[in-house]
DNA sequence: GCCTCCCGACTGGTATGGAAGTATGCATTC
DNA sequence: GAATGCATACTTCCATACCAGTCGGGAGGC
């Protein structure tokens, strides 16, 4: 980690300071297990500790980060029990959005959805693994938001998060042509407002993460909690 | 609010204080608007205003309580579409945990089941509403446990939170008789090992809100976003 | 060699003062 | 009377200083 930040001073310097870790997390620049230290980072962007230290406090509470008293503080390993939990929820939520979308797809609706899975190609052909997650996340969001359900897509964002830093961490480990082909199973099954065949779609596709997981487990042992 | 927490040097007082602000808000002893101020709060509790500051961040960070810069820090208001959110969510994940207690369920389980309702009858006839609302939490926490998915609960556990909120704050609006019957037709499905009974069992439970949420909106309007 | 103890260099936690922004009441002005 | 300007008393935010707990290495004793 030898980028720093640049300081708007129109927000306060907490919020940038926690945003700006928190990507670097999320982006996988800051490995789980890595050290953070108030000092050292508030000595490398000009600041006091205090701000530095109110990042932390959030990203502990997003799961982000561990602080342990008058030890250290470090980024938090990825739990496996963690990473199941998310999923178990997502396919949970997430089959239930598939549901209600299906009930009420219309031919507007469904180009929206051809267009984010046409984009998804465009990435995958690049080999821009980086952009292909966000478009996932796009994805997974869009159908929260024809579900009329917006606000639900904060909370699986929270879970999402977690189980994306494996992916950019081990990027090349994912198949994503797969796992085009299932969100373009799910569409087929919205297109034809089957509520059934998208629920159904969508268990397996957020399933996924139970073949990937053993396999990222046993390349990268020590990003995860023993 | 005139009472304070006892300190115990054991544990950090940030800690401390975030717990005591969080439980006073859950339980309504802090109505949604309320204005915090650290150096009033430090002041009474004899520490300094860093520790309850780092309380406050954390509140934020939990969507009780709005920060907003050199203004003031408010409990924040309940808004109705989040609860709606949290609903969503709820019946979601906790009718697929249903479906998966109903296929594991044995008699032992459907025991520790059936002494939860028993237990909430008799805070009912009590009158004890605190007590009830505290062992709904256990009835719905048991059901995470006995599905193999205790991490599942401490999610759902931040979801239950803000709709508890409305709870405690009209304590005596809610049909106590009602949601027993409701759990106990859970407990039947269970006992029946049939999870289509069981989860259609729990989406009938968790509309429950739906029907509450508008008369309370009425009686306490400015307890929610306008 | 091995263990124990102690010292120093860290860590996060707390206290406090001051800077900057905001709301409010009052005097002044039109 | 209504509107404006301003002093003042707040608020959060940041910087700094100090405290206490933790860890690691080396000296000394066995």
């Amino acid at each position: 980690m030898v980028a720093q930040p640049e300081l708007d001073f129109a927000v306060s310097t907490a919020q940038q300071v926690y945003r700006w870790l928190r990507e670097e997390i999320l982006r996988g620049n800051l490995i789980p297990g890595a050290r953070l230290s108030e000092s050292e980072i508030s000595g490398r962007i000009g600041v006091s500790r205090q701000p530095v230290r109110e990042a932390f406090i959030r990203l502990a509470a997003d799961g982000l980060a561990e602080i342990r008293p008058q030890r250290g503080t470090y980024i938090s390993r990825i739990s496996v029990s963690a990473v199941m939990c998310a999923r178990f929820i997502r396919e949970a939520v997430e089959s239930d959005l598939s549901r209600k979308v299906a009930a009420r797809a219309d031919a507007e609706m469904v180009r929206r959805f051809e267009a984010e899975i046409a984009a998804q190609r465009r990435a995958l052909s690049r080999e821009d693994a980086v952009e292909f997650v966000n478009l996932d996340d796009r994805f997974h969001r869009l159908l929260a938001v024809e579900a009329g359900e917006d606000a639900v897509w904060s909370v699986l964002e929270g879970l999402k998060s977690q189980m994306n830093r494996l992916r950019h961490i081990t990027v090349k480990a994912f198949d994503a042509h797969k796992l085009i082909d299932q969100h373009e199973a799910i569409v087929d099954a919205l297109r034809a407002g089957d509520a059934d065949a998208a629920e159904a779609a969508m268990r397996r596709h957020l399933c996924e993460v139970l073949h990937d997981l053993p396999e990222i487990q046993k390349r990268a042992p020590d990003l995860f909690c023993p």
